[in-house]
DNA sequence: CAGTTTATGTCAGCCTTGTTGACATTCCAA
DNA sequence: TTGGAATGTCAACAAGGCTGACATAAACTG
């Protein structure tokens, strides 16, 4: 990337923030996000699922037992559209709905082993992507890559973002 | 970002490559997205449209006088897609669709100014966070952001993106 | 205990934005 | 002049967002 690292290793260089260089980081962001959910969406098609299926079991791998209202916060939608999704899930046997033990009101979301099995192939096709671009990038590069994306994101976001890392780290 | 710079610097670290590391990763897109297009969002919905019309206005803007066919390939939507947003924008006057000189059965498309206007509004809150993001990281971390993007995208779209890269720049 | 709040689920209906398929028009090029 | 390319349009459909309304059960509160 010839033009990147011009502006890199600048400290008072501020060609990095020009309005061409802000608009191309725009558009890196789109095509990079569509590369980013191109293999997935390829896996769920044959499963007639879709992104939201994909963010579902994602973050109920993510965070085992989690509840409905937590998960709600984490995908920043109404209940109505997760509640669709959910039923599918657990219907077709990939997601378990447990009665809480301390709270009965509340739902505790875990995979089946089903449910495992297609996480672990919708997440190994993303990482591998994402492997191949780190590894074509390199380390520090991609120290990079998540400090920016972490200032992009919104406050309340990064917090949960953040706990998540710290919990599993 | 603590972890981050234990993993940089390291060369033959790869510690950047283990599957917490990329699942990290993963997540940081996910939720750096939302708020990549969340400002734009806010200001799309006052004028009643929606992301398929902003990413329209964008790439009009970059590339004056660009053809339906070559937007098509651009934004990876079929025509009628496309074509349902592109005769609202013109309705609305924001966009010009001018019969080709060279090839009359080709529609060259411009941004009238009112369609400037909005397109700049979003464009600037868009870039308004790209430019806190960028800020709070610095350069360096901006250059390993834009590096890993890239080696994120299809290769296809990534040459599409390097082209539009080269011409303007 | 009665009343309120919370967590969840569900029904109905709407919107945007993606898809396919069919078909018309225009016009360049062989 | 005919074939094919570029574009536009119509119809129909699906996914996945949204709102509003309502039901239920459980927990909390005075």
């Amino acid at each position: 990337m010839a033009e990147g690292s011009t502006s890199a290793m600048g400290g008072e260089n501020l060609l990095f923030l020009t309005d061409e260089q802000l608009r191309k980081g725009i558009e890196a962001m789109f095509f990079a996000y569509r590369g980013f959910t191109a293999d997935p969406d390829r896996i769920l098609e044959v499963h007639g699922y879709g992104r939201a299926h994909h963010r579902a079991l994602h973050f109920i791998n993510r965070t085992h037992g989690t509840t409905v209202n937590n998960l709600l916060n984490i995908l920043g939608v109404t209940k109505q559209s997760l509640n669709r999704v959910l039923r599918t899930l657990i219907e077709d046997g990939l997601v378990e709905s447990r009665v809480g033990r301390k709270d009965r009101r509340e739902r505790n979301l875990f995979l089946t082993e089903k449910g495992d099995t297609l996480e672990r192939a919708l997440s190994e096709a993303q990482r591998e992507r994402m492997r191949a671009a780190y590894r074509a990038a390199g380390p520090q590069a991609v120290a990079g890559f998540r400090q920016v994306l972490e200032a992009m994101m919104d406050d309340e976001i990064r917090r949960q973002y953040t706990n998540m890392r710290d919990r599993r780290a």
